[in-house]
RNA sequence: UCCUUCUUAGCUCAGUUGGUUAGAGCACCUGACUGUUAAUCAGGGGGUCCUUGGUUCAAGUCCAAGAGAGGGAGCCA
């Protein structure tokens, strides 16, 4: 008998059919005569409702299932008798594939804590949080690829270790095959690279944009979509050691056209999800309200998870440069009465959390996209405007999370790019491969990263970028 | 890395001015119940009060250091 799974099991009205189900055990509740399992595979929110007759199903089966068991049932498809539930599986056998002893299994049919949950994130696949969760994550996996490739774009695999020191965006993680308690020495005692595997001192990447502006010099439109990793002792709930990063590069597109991808992608990206997962979203939906119950009400958002999904779908972006900010917040309100922490001064500071909270939450109330930062505060690579000043960035900012998006129009001039690279200290000689592309049918180009896990932030409602990756890598924990 | 708050039962938390045997809800176990929806009712077991050191007749409570966690900031995506 082939196996049907709980999201179409729930929805079937083939009464009167045997099934077969294997799932987990979410909850049992008994009574003399009957028992009443709540059994859950992963494909849905939704669980399957199987009853067990005591005088069909032995007591010594009924035993073993506990919360966490993992049960193989056979059973006849009925209408259920209950509320809550459209069928039901009257079991004719149970069979118990792997048991969960309830005083050792950590979760129990109750409500945990995000915190708790964390310190056991090789079981709390099984909640419906985070099943929920990792559902949605798949499900915007899928569609960035399908954005990219509906429209023409290459999936480039850029390398994960890397001997280049020079991406500028951040502490790196080394990567080495010496045996560090004693590794070759050169003669003024420093290690000797030349000898370790690569023969080379490599890293761990921090990010595939330089090799993505390689591919994108002969394919025009490519993506990356990979691991990034930063070694930055950053303790907050939107960093990680290690996270996904979604980077695409394409050539004889501006920082317009830029914008312009950055943000037709992130709508489709949240369309994707509002089609898509529309039972997980409704439950995460709901969790946000219940959380905010707690709150008090002015801290309350004032619209549901869905309402601002569709919000961001339906208004376009603010556009503005830098400079037309620091106008807004010097005349703002905020900054007449003193309300900002660190008040706005002159025209080159870069702007605080703050402050970008201030244009996206209290100003626009919508997405904002800054462009044109003074290059002071920007990466070598960065296009120069005429101006002199700046450079033609582009960072785009979402409620609650900040910064979502940054990326460039990149300087494709040789020998301004060289001048740059010489002002910031950046070694031109490790470069070589890089200033190539400038050297040799050098074209306009244009591409930005967007950090996959605070999508996925905005999409779930989730508050804390250790919830909306299985795994988070964070200072201090590597646990998993 | 900086600021700040927290760490008490399996989980979430209460614990007064330092004072006898450290409590609650949920979970778990036992029993009751003819169909439940994180069932209900009755009973039961369960503690290295984060660690180390100090003050005191007496420390879950006060002090110091350390560890871990949450929130905020910086760095960024």
């Amino acid at each position: 008998m082939k196996r049907i799974k709980i999201s179409d099991l729930t929805n079937s009205e083939e009464f009167g059919s045997e099934v077969l189900v294997m799932g987990w055990v979410r909850t049992v509740r008994d009574s003399k005569n009957v028992a009443f399992i709540a059994m859950n595979d992963g494909s849905c929110l939704r669980n399957a409702q199987i009853v067990a007759d005591m005088t069909v199903i032995d007591a010594e089966i009924i035993d073993k299932i506990n919360s966490g068991a993992s049960l193989r049932v056979v059973g006849k498809l009925v209408e259920s008798m209950g509320k809550g539930q459209k069928n039901e599986v009257q079991a004719i056998s149970i069979e118990v594939l792997g048991e969960a002893n309830p005083d050792h299994y950590p979760m129990q049919p109750k409500r945990h804590s995000l915190e708790f949950l964390r310190e056991n994130a090789h079981l709390r696949f099984r909640t419906n949080l985070f099943g929920a969760i990792n559902r949605v994550r798949h499900n915007m996996i899928f569609a960035v690829h399908r954005f990219f490739n509906d429209r023409g774009f290459y999936n480039v695999h850029t390398p994960i270790i890397t001997a280049s020191d020079a991406e500028g965006a951040g502490e790196m993680f080394h990567v080495t095959a010496f045996d560090m308690k004693n590794p070759p020495k050169t003669k003024d005692g420093d290690i000797d690279w030349s000898k370790d595997f690569f023969g080379h001192e490599t890293n761990l990447t921090v990010s595939g944009q330089l090799e993505g502006e390689l591919a994108a010099m002969a394919l025009s439109q490519i993506y990356t979509f990979g691991p990034t990793f930063r070694a930055e002792n950053s303790n907050t709930s939107r960093h990680l050691a290690e996270f996904w990063m979604i980077e695409p590069e394409v050539a004889f597109a501006d920082n317009h056209d830029n914008m312009n991808l950055a943000e037709d992608m992130l709508k489709y990206l949240v369309d994707y999800a509002l089609k898509n997962c529309a039972e997980d979203l409704e439950f995460l939906e709901q969790r946000l309200l219940n959380e905010e119950k707690e709150k008090p009400q002015n801290e309350r958002s004032e619209m549901t998870l869905r309402e601002k999904l569709r919000f961001v779908l339906d208004n376009d972006f603010e556009r503005i440069t830098y400079t037309e900010a620091i106008d807004i917040l010097k005349n703002s309100p905020a900054q007449k009465k003193k309300k900002f922490v660190y008040p706005i001064q002159d025209w080159g500071t870069d702007l605080q959390s703050e402050h970008e909270r201030y244009l996206v939450e209290k100003h626009f109330k919508k997405p904002v996209i800054l462009t044109d930062y003074p290059k002071e505060i920007k990466a070598f690579y960065m296009k120069q405007n005429p101006d002199g000043k700046t450079v033609a960035a582009m960072d785009v900012l979402f409620p609650q999370i900040g910064e979502i998006i940054g990326g460039s129009q990149r300087e494709e001039n040789y020998d301004k790019l060289m001048t740059r690279m010489k002002e910031m200290n950046i070694p031109a000689e490790s470069m070589w491969w890089y200033l190539d592309t400038r050297r040799f049918g050098s074209a306009v180009h244009a591409g930005f990263g967007l950090g996959f896990e605070r999508l996925m932030l905005f999409v779930t409602g989730m508050t804390n970028i250790r919830d909306v990756i299985p795994f988070p890598r964070t200072p201090k924990n590597a646990a998993f």
